[in-house]
DNA sequence: TCTTGACTTGGAGTGAACTCCAGGGGGTAT
DNA sequence: ATACCCCCTGGAGTTCACTCCAAGTCAAGA
C-alpha cells in the first residue's frame, strides 16, 4: 500500500503519516526498491490504533512510549499493560467531564427555549436573570 | 475576591485568568482603587463555567463568540442557542470516540492479561500474535 | 528525450492555548 | 524609610501537534 492509500482510508495526510512515523508514533515502515514507502496489513493497524487514540484524546508522547516498548518485545508486557490501564482511567475521567458539560449546556438551552413562550416570560424572569447574566 | 482568591478556588492561574480577560473569554472584570481586579459572582460563574466547557474541549473562538453575542443583549439570544446546540452535538460526538477507545482499550488490556496465566499461552499464542504484533 | 507526477528527506512555519517575564505601582510590616 | 508582597500591563516565549516547503529521485507516458 502506497501512502496515498493509506492517507485516503485513514484520512490522514500524507504529511501526518510521514510525521507520526518519524517521531516513533508507529513502527518504521518497509521502502520498495525506489525507496518509498510500502504499507503492510500490520502498519495499517498501528495507524488504526494509534489515529483511535488520538482522536480520544490521548497524548502523542505517551502513545509513542507504548510503541517503543512494543518493539522492546516481551519483557515490557507488564509496563505496556499499565500504560493502557492508565489511559483507560484518564478516559472514563473525561466520560465525566463531558458528561457534567453535556448537562450544564442541557440546563442553558433550555433556559433559551423558555423565551420562545412569551407569556411564561413574566414568571422566569428572575429565574432567567440568574441563570443568564450571572453566567452560571 | 482577589484574583489568588479566584485563581485557588478555580484552580486557573492568575495568568491564565488574566488571559481569558484580555482575549474576551470572561467579561471585563472591575477594578478596585488600586486597580487591581475585584472578581463579582457573576465572574465567578463565567469563570466556572468556562473553565468546564474548555475542559469539555470548546474552542476558546466559539467560547468567546459566545460571551461577545452575550454581552450584545437579548437579540442575540437565537444565535447563542444554536451554539449551545451545536456544541452539544460535538459533545456527544466525542463522548462516542471516548467509548470506542474504551472498547479498544479493554480488548488489548485483556489480551495482556491472558499472559497472566502462563498454562493458557500455548492456546492463546497464535491470537495473540495477531493481537499484539499487527498493532491492532 | 522530456515532462509529469508521486514519492523522498530534513527543516522551517503555523495555530491554539497558554505561560513567563520585565518594568512598575501601592499598601503593610519593621 | 526600606523591604516585601501582591498586583498591574504589554509583549515575548513555550509546547503541542501538525503542516508546509525546497530540493531531489525515480519511473512511466507523449
Amino acid at each position: 500500500m502506497t501512502i496515498s492509500e493509506v492517507s485516503k482510508n485513514y484520512d490522514l495526510s500524507p504529511d501526518t503519516l510521514r510525521y507520526y512515523e518519524r517521531i516513533g508514533l508507529i513502527p518504521r515502515v518497509e521502502r520498495d526498491r525506489r525507496g518509498n514507502r510500502d504499507y503492510s496489513e500490520a502498519d495499517c493497524n498501528w495507524i488504526q490504533f494509534i489515529k483511535c487514540m488520538r482522536s480520544a484524546g490521548l497524548p502523542i508522547e505517551t502513545l509513542t512510549e507504548y510503541v517503543s516498548l512494543f518493539q522492546l518485545g516481551d519483557g515490557t508486557r507488564l509496563k505496556r499493560k499499565e500504560i493502557l490501564l492508565k489511559q483507560r482511567e484518564r478516559l472514563l475521567e473525561q466520560m465525566e467531564v463531558l458528561q457534567t458539560s453535556i448537562r450544564i449546556l442541557d440546563r442553558k438551552i433550555s433556559h433559551y427555549d423558555e423565551v420562545l413562550f412569551p407569556h411564561e416570560k413574566e414568571l422566569t424572569a428572575a429565574s432567567l436573570k440568574n441563570e443568564d447574566e450571572l453566567g452560571a
